[in-house]
DNA sequence: TTAATATATGCAATAAGAAGTATATGTAGA
DNA sequence: TCTACATATACTTCTTATTGCATATATTAA
């Protein structure tokens, strides 16, 4: 993959959002798309953007397709989503996008029935 | 300055090679344009286009405009641009463009009214 | 088969970026 | 002043993204 194509994902602020989140484990549309408070076709595409740029990977299980990042993951991804954490300006979101996923994937504990078992079984990188 | 301006001017290989370049040091336009291999206009207009995001910063010295990155750099960007020497998957002219700008520097300690003293004083990041 | 849910796609409108040509601005020196 | 040089801007054309709306597809369960 090209490192370019990488920066074109990083350059707007939802696949950002995006990207820090599946940095913490599997998640479908539906879900991002709860945690973004966005519509679905908005969250769909900029998947399929990232998907087409070899950024992210999906899946599908069921009903639902499964979005990741794909393993292995390129460092300077890894590298970027590490510091986005520390770098706060302009972008509190992204603490908040983890606490609100973590809320989900407790959520999914008490009923499975709402994702498929890779996602909900990614309790791993559960903050908040 | 937003991230996201970062990652802009990160996603085209133009700017990404001006920004490889500007980390060693500042630069005029024109030897931007030399090392770059590119039009006049077209290098201009990249640099407008960081500049105007807040990603490299440019000072008049007589007939030159000198660009470079300003003080302090995003942590951030001098990670990635550290990264990318590292990582050499279609990036082959980021070394290249090094020793071009090397020579360069060269060629100005011959003759120092080819550019301001600011660029032929910066020898520093002087490699090949 | 039908219904329900999750997701993707096609189309249209708009915005943003890229690239070229011509031209303008700013500075230094004669 | 005029000239030469370095750089920027205006204008046009073209491509690429962004967004919304409507609709299509895929999967599961009934």
């Amino acid at each position: 993959m090209e490192l370019t194509n990488l920066y074109k994902c990083l350059c707007d602020v939802q696949r950002l959002r995006i990207l820090n989140l599946l940095k913490e484990g599997p998640l479908c549309v539906c879900h991002l798309q709860e945690i973004l408070g966005e519509t679905q076709v908005k969250t769909s595409k900029q998947l399929q953007y990232m998907k087409k740029l070899g950024v992210v990977g999906a899946r599908r299980e069921g009903v639902w397709m499964v979005y990741s990042l794909p393993e292995p993951t390129h460092p300077v991804l890894l590298a970027n989503l590490h510091c986005l954490q520390a770098d706060t300006d302009g972008f509190g979101d992204l603490i908040g996008d983890l606490k609100k996923r973590s809320a989900i994937l407790r959520r999914f504990a008490a009923n499975p029935g709402e994702c498929p078992p890779v996602v909900y079984q990614a309790t791993d990188g559960c903050h908040g």
